[in-house]
DNA sequence: ACTCTGCAAAGAGGA
């Protein structure tokens, strides 16, 4: 038995053989095997496999396990036997819950990913039960867990109308059931349990996180009922998924069971049928080589971007709860639906809107796809190199907390991309291989603390990629174009022109673009932008907006990308003297002082749903304003800070909440961080090697109206054209301001800089036309602050602005010579006087900032992106680079506008003179500060 | 070649 894995290069026809064993069906496949020879080998498929080659095309991955070598006229050739399996594009890892909907129904879990399962009683019901089952796996109590877990979801009930004794009494019924069965499982003699383990498949390429393993065997609760004898067949699909995700360790369980926990609670008298609610099933290699088999097509349609019909499955349309959805949604895209369509499709320029950002996003979650691959594709020590892990962690102890286990561990350079709050896959040293769970840091200091719902020996640390990005923007661009008010698509596909009403009242006494601004948004019947260059006052604006617009009555959404942007807006909204607001977010992502005005989901229902339906101003990122919570609110006007941050399917998710909306934002600053960058952004010409499978794929199948076939075989792998995709990069702010001026009111005066520090960054971003606020604020100078004299300072530093050239080697992304340069620059100005705190050091690379971080305890050192937003007395900015300026870090200038303008009083710059002199941008900019 | 913030995931229903 052998093990054949690459890329096909051609697939054949399927055809049907007589055999001694019958008529049998086999198909060709031509790869080029990874190891080994060089040369391309054909693969059999016999029966059932070889459906397999009517979804795959060239180019994609396969995985042939346990396959049949045999010698033909000299040549190798290999086939399916018995126990073969395949897997196609076994680095896509899917989840076993769109395993399970793909398998009642594909166009069904298409539908599900585009527009999002909405808040409804059914599901809380089941989540609630699914988490008392946790708890008495763990020993809990069942009434305890039943009042606890009622609570937890109080804002959800509240906002479905439910009352919570109601709830209680129907979680109750199920709960019972569980406690029933569990105690005759101990009965039996006690049961060796697991709950809730987090699986991933690297062979199989599958991931999900099983209710509960029992004895080795998976076990799935379901709060429907099932009378028949036998289980719903897409819920042993479910199980025989989990059963793959076992078998790969070593462990292949022979019955699964499903425990049906409504079937307790119904009345014996007047059902019939079956009403046991522990159905034990055995897991036979044919539902296995099934499952996989769908997972498979599953996999090849999404890594060609090709969207289902349902036709592909033998689902009745006729019975499915989706049905109209499903024919309105086909009706209204005009796409290909085994359920018909009706209705009609809305315009071809929405069509192709809707079709660009469709493949810009699927590009997106399919560059997460990859990061996901690069558990196992990379060895330990790589993923520490490319800062995706901490590795060799020393367990220092565990305890449990409130149901969770708290795991801490030391390190010995804890330098990563891992962050406090982040979700992470914890493991006993391998986070696929190993025993791994999700865990979300709570510390990052002398030991890591993190913590999880499973004890784990803590030895490694890995980023865990989140496809939630992709599918808040997939939501969103439904919501806005398929449930979007036909007035506000008008604007945003740009169909006419923003309107604006003018507004008398004066806002702003002593700002007068800040004025303007506030009577731009106030007067916007459809958008406004406020663009607010480094310093300018954008949040004291936004805050002084939204009380305008709740001063006449709106009801104010208010967003931002990130976390900090909210809470700083609300914190100026508080400042004004207006903290009528709600704030909605996760407890970590929250900040401490804003905490008493967060939404706490737990409660009484009615409570927490009038705290969040009455508010006039709700703030969330616009990550959040996708959540379910959410999206049952609708507002007047949307107000988004950081918008030119935003791609713009991101704003969607605030805009679509609204009728109108203003965007707050700085087009010169950094853009919206996109992974996909390459594939949706600038369109690449370079060849493409052997492993380009997925960029191939992907990129030939732009088209979804059923003409899309593959074009194999092309010189350089893709066909996309320029404009096909569109770009995620380039934020709604910035496009709005470029096709609507009108709309747009620049805030001119600065408050930050010394006129100096502003000069390079006012003629080479903004035509020359930032100003400082006053003469004080233009002559700032490091000796006026308290403590300061200047002539303690070297007389290079006792300018605004300086350039020192280190004569250093860059060393992979640092720079040793200008990590002690800065260092000494800093220790300069402390000596003088200045305060550590009052200091600031910037870098383009993490690396480099880590470096100077070690050196500098109490100074604040990060990188250019982290800084923006955000400002110092005085800043050092570290170049690294020696020699040219290759790296794509210093390819977006906009980033040099960041570093440069973060600076009051004094700004230096250390770097490699001629290194920045190789662009004539960077050039100018030494130029000036020298 | 680089930068990196959001986010747990799975959770239901019926002929």
């Amino acid at each position: 038995m052998a093990e054949l894995r690459g890329p096909i290069v051609d697939v054949g026809e399927t055809r049907s053989v007589s055999t001694q064993y019958g008529e049998r069906d086999l198909a060709e496949v031509t790869l080029r095997p990874e190891r080994g020879q060089a040369e391309p080998v054909t693969l059999t498929l016999w029966g059932k496999w070889s459906e397999t080659a009517e979804y795959t095309q060239t180019g994609m991955e396969v995985l042939a396990l346990g396959v049949e070598r045999e010698e033909f006229r000299g040549e190798i050739q290999y086939a399916t036997a018995g126990d073969s399996r395949i897997v196609i594009e076994p680095d896509y890892l899917v989840n076993v819950t769109d395993v399970r909907s793909w398998v009642q129904c594909p166009r069904m879990h298409y539908l599900n990913t585009l527009s999002g399962v909405p808040l409804n009683y059914p599901v809380v019901k089941g989540t609630v039960v699914h988490e008392v089952f946790s708890d008495l796996l763990r020993g809990g109590e069942v009434e305890a867990a039943i009042d606890d877990r009622v609570a937890e979801v109080g804002l959800d009930l509240g906002l479905l109308d439910r009352d919570a004794d109601e709830v209680r009494k129907d979680v109750s019924d199920h709960a019972r059931a569980i406690d029933g069965w569990l105690s005759q499982g101990t009965l039996e003699g006690g049961d060796e349990w697991r709950s809730e383990q987090t699986l991933i498949s690297e062979r199989y390429g599958l991931k999900g996180r099983a209710d509960a393993v029992r004895r080795g065997a998976p076990v799935e609760l379901k709060t429907g009922k099932n009378t028949n004898s036998e289980p719903r067949f897409q819920d042993k699909v479910q199980v025989a998924c989990y059963a793959l995700l076992l078998d790969e360790r070593g462990e292949p369980p022979d019955t699964g069971t499903l425990l049906y926990t409504k079937n307790a609670a119904l009345d014996r008298n007047e059902e019939s049928g079956d009403l046991s609610p522990a159905k034990d099933f055995s897991l036979n290699e044919g539902l296995l080589d099934y499952v996989l088999r769908e997972r498979n097509h599953l996999a090849a349609m999404a890594v060609a971007g090709e969207i289902p019909t349902g036709y592909e499955a033998n689902a009745t349309c006729n019975y499915c709860f989706e049905q109209d959805t499903c024919m309105v949604v086909s009706g209204r895209l005009d796409q290909e639906s085994k359920a018909g369509r009706i209705g009609e499709a809305i315009p071809e320029e929405e069509r192709n809107y809707f079709e660009r950002f469709y493949r810009a996003i699927e590009a997106e979650r399919g560059a997460v796809h990859d990061e996901y691959a690069k558990l196992w594709t990379q060895t330990a020590t790589e993923r520490a190199d490319a800062d995706r892990a901490l590795i060799d962690l020393e367990p220092v102890g565990k305890k449990e907390v409130d149901g969770r286990w708290e795991l801490r561990a030391r390190c010995s350079d804890p330098v990563s991309k891992i962050r406090e709050g982040d979700v992470v896959l914890a493991s006993d040293g391998h986070p696929v291989r190993g025993n791994a769970e999700m865990a979300r840091v709570v510390s990052m200091g002398e030991e890591i603390v993190v913590t999880a719902d499973e004890p784990v020996e803590l030895r490694r640390l890995d980023v865990y990629p989140s496809e939630i990005g992709a599918d808040r923007m997939l939501t969103a661009l439904h919501d806005a174009l398929l449930a979007g008010d036909e007035d506000q698509k008008d604007v945003l596909i740009d169909r006419r022109d923003p309107v604006f009403r003018d507004v008398e009242e004066t806002f702003i006494d002593n700002n007068p673009a800040q004025d303007r601004a506030v009577r731009r948004a106030v007067g916007a019947d459809d958008c406004a932008l406020i663009h607010g260059p480094p310093g300018t006052g954008k949040t004291y604006t936004i805050a002084r907006t939204v009380r305008a617009l709740v001063e006449r009555g709106e009801r104010v959404l208010l967003s931002a990308f990130t976390n900090r942007a909210v809470d700083n807006a609300l914190d100026a909204l508080r400042d004004q003297g207006y903290d009528e607001f709600v704030r909605v977010g996760t407890e970590h992502g929250v900040r401490e002082d804003i905490q008493e005005y967060r939404l706490e989901s737990r409660g009484d229902p009615d409570e927490r749903a009038a705290e969040l339906r009455e508010a006039s101003v709700v703030a969330a990122t616009t990550a959040s304003c996708g959540s379910r919570i959410m999206r049952e609110g609708s507002f007047d006007v949307a107000v988004i800070d950081e918008a030119s941050q935003l791609t713009e399917p991101a704003t969607l998710a605030a805009v679509a909440l609204a009728d109108r909306f203003v965007l707050v934002g700085d087009h010169q600053q950094l853009p919206p961080v996109v992974q996909s960058a390459d594939a949706a952004g600038t369109v690449e010409t370079t060849e493409h090697g052997d492993d380009s499978a997925d960029d191939g794929t992907t990129g030939a199948t732009t088209a979804t109206d059923g003409s899309g076939v593959v074009a194999s075989g092309t010189a350089n792998g893709t066909s996309r054209t320029a404009g096909d995709v569109a770009d995620l990069s380039r934020s709604l702010f910035e496009r709005l301001i470029e096709t609507h001026p009108e709309a747009a009111v620049l805030l001119d005066t600065q408050y930050r800089m010394a006129q100096r520090i502003q000069a390079f960054s006012s003629n080479e971003f903004y035509d020359g036309r930032l100003r400082p606020a006053s003469p004080d604020i233009a002559a700032q100078h490091v000796a006026d602050l308290p403590e300061v004299t200047s002539d303690a300072l070297p007389d290079r530093l006792q300018e605004r602005v300086s350039f020192v050239d280190p004569d250093g080697t860059a060393r992979g992304n640092t720079n040793p010579a200008e990590v002690t340069a800065v260092a000494e620059i800093v220790e300069a100005y402390a000596a003088a006087g200045v305060a550590r705190e009052d200091i600031g050091v910037i870098a383009p690379f993490r690396a480099q900032a880590a470096a100077i971080r070690r050196e500098l305890p109490a100074v604040t050192v990060d990188t250019v992106d982290r800084f923006q937003g955000s400002a110092k007395e005085v800043i050092v900015v570290s170049f690294v680079a020696t020699g040219d300026l290759d790296s794509p870090i210093f390819e977006d200038f906009r980033r040099v506008n960041v570093a440069l303008t973060r600076a009051k009083k004094a700004l230096v710059l250390v770097g490699d003179r001629d290194a920045l002199a190789t662009d004539e941008r960077y050039a100018r900019m030494v130029e000036w500060a020298e």
